[in-house]
DNA sequence: CGTATCTGTGTAAACGTTTACAACGTTTTT
DNA sequence: AAAAACGTTGTAAACGTTTACACAGATACG
């Protein structure tokens, strides 16, 4: 509550001066500088961030913005994880929300992180053509996109191979010799739900089998939706004897599915999972998933979204991270 | 970007008149009234929160803080969901940190929070004397506490009916026949774990059943120490034929102890676990668990915090929400 | 018709910082 | 010894708001 104001009278000198101390200016003298930290101490200082921020040009609130599209699912968790230890250990300050993978509130929280001047966001995008994040970029604001990339705007991006994530999960599936493979995917502008089923598709055809478009269905990456379209699938007159579900709510879901009808896993059908999850090993069965290097992925993206505000004009770039095939009972 | 001045200069007022028009001021004429809105539409303009905050008295800036323990613990992450959700609905930004459960960062955070201005903030403490929030306190910023609570500050608390929560799972396991229940209970200083351990003794006594001190393990939230606690327990020269383990992660962490002494649950040890488990139903065995109301708790604290904000003066209330054994089959 | 009341708008101060610039005393230079 | 340079500190403006107060014009009232 003390201001400069008080700690300046209180060491009888003009707030500027103490100002400096505060940053560290070498241009005061020893003496008076005691003096000034005494005041700073006795008075318990502690310098308004607001009306730093708004004095201060933009890139220096060490204030970041995360906008995480759903806080309970353990991949955004982890994600959000990684951003805060590298805020933290930069002293920066994280406005974390959650946009319930909702466009609209990914707009209200955009516009919050723009009204308070934060020095850059974090965010997978909605999709692929997210307008409100088109719109924040006309800020000038840094944005770091993580997971999910952007079409049009040329941002930093921290993502993972889901290509090539995708392949492996099919060449495993392939391998145990499944032909009918299931294939749930998300919602499908989003980039990660696009490379995901290349990956399904050239797998396919790369081993000679054909497509059955019956066997792709797009759901919203929540739990219930991969309970669905599970019973879907296992509804088709020549069901699929294996499953490949790209994230890792839906995979739960679709496990639950296997279980109400009493279907053996991996006997009867056979599951890979995209994302880990964190009790993987107390499933029934452990199911095998593509993991994502989720922690690093939002701690890189974090780096280099300081490394951007402190250096504005350097050329975006895009970091990939390998995914890695964990190979459990559900195969 | 573009500031009252801006818009004040293109619609021929003064900045006053813009700013009263934003506040629905009603001592304006319609003319310019008009004026001035068409020219708030073609400059796009936003009211900066920064200068907004620091201008106001607090209590206004609409925004609150919410600290967390474990972000990637499903339980504090519902109720973050939670708080969330009623910020969202009275249009509050929300601040939210991820402690770690260290002391220091949650230290830190409550820096941040107050050098913010932030109308107020929600955490459940680090422990019944934690000293930085009473420090945190001082500042007369209003505090709502879940989950925990504080032995010395008077506060809003919304928490849920721990006590009982523990009475009705040992009343279930001694109902189905245990005489020698394990207890894995969390940080001792904690006031849930207080509750929760008065909840077993007295259980046991209410049932003429001894208490075995080397029964009683404390561990520290976290998985591993689940882990780590069951298996002392099952080395046990005469080990527990049931545990009651005091979170969520714990319990985790306790069955896969179990699975990997080839134990089978129920028959060999039976599990009651504290907090509900977000794919309970997919874990093998699906565990009997306490369930706490999470997303309720997170809710009304946040409403509680919107209350005291509006109304500073009220006295402060505590709020208890009951908890629910779910039997599943690890019992 | 002069004064009082009301209505709408403008002026300016305040919130708590940072920082360009001025000011002043001291030291160095010529 | 005067001038120049330097080093330390203070003054004041600026960031973008809100709001108390002043002010001017219109309306009401005696």
């Amino acid at each position: 509550m003390a201001s400069l104001q008080e700690v300046a009278r209180r060491a009888k000198v003009s707030i500027a001066t103490v100002s400096r101390v505060l940053n560290r200016s070498d241009k005061v003298v020893p003496e008076t500088r005691a003096a000034v930290e005494q005041a700073l101490r006795e008075l318990d200082y502690r310098p308004s961030r607001v009306a730093r921020r708004l004095r201060m040009n933009s890139g220096r609130a060490h204030l970041v913005g995360l906008i995480i599209p759903d806080i309970q699912n353990p991949f955004y968790a982890e994600i959000a994880r990684g951003v805060e230890d590298a805020a933290y250990a930069a002293e920066y300050a994280l406005l974390l929300c959650n946009s319930d993978e909702s466009i609209d509130k990914e707009r209200f929280y955009l516009g919050v992180m723009r009204d308070e001047s934060v020095d850059g966001i974090v965010l997978p995008p909605f999709d692929e053509t997210d307008a409100a994040v088109a719109e924040f970029a006309k800020t000038g604001i840094p944005i770091v996109c993580v997971d999910r990339s952007l079409a049009q705007e040329k941002t930093d991006l921290v993502e993972v191979d889901n290509y090539r994530g995708a392949r492996e999960a099919m060449a495993h599936l392939i391998a145990k010799g499944h032909k009918q493979i299931g294939l749930i995917e998300g919602r499908s502008h989003v980039s990660t739900s696009r490379e995901r089923r290349r990956g399904y598709l050239d797998a396919l055809a790369g081993h000679g089998l054909p497509v059955r478009k019956e066997l792709m269905r797009a759901g919203d990456f929540k739990q219930e939706s991969g309970r669905v379209l599970a019973n879907e699938l296992l509804d088709l007159r020549k069901p699929p004897t294996a499953l490949f579900v790209c994230n890792n709510l839906m995979t739960v879901g679709a496990l639950a599915a296997l279980h109400q009808r009493d279907l053996r896993v991996p006997r009867d059908v056979a599951v890979v999972g995209f994302d880990d999850l964190p009790w993987a090993e107390a499933l029934d069965p452990p199911p095998t998933v593509v993991r994502q290097p989720a922690y690093d992925v939002g701690r890189q993206a974090m780096e280099l979204l300081l490394k951007r505000i402190t250096e504005p004009g350097r050329p975006p770039v895009t970091v990939r991270l390998l995914p890695e095939l964990v190979v459990r009972r559900s195969t």
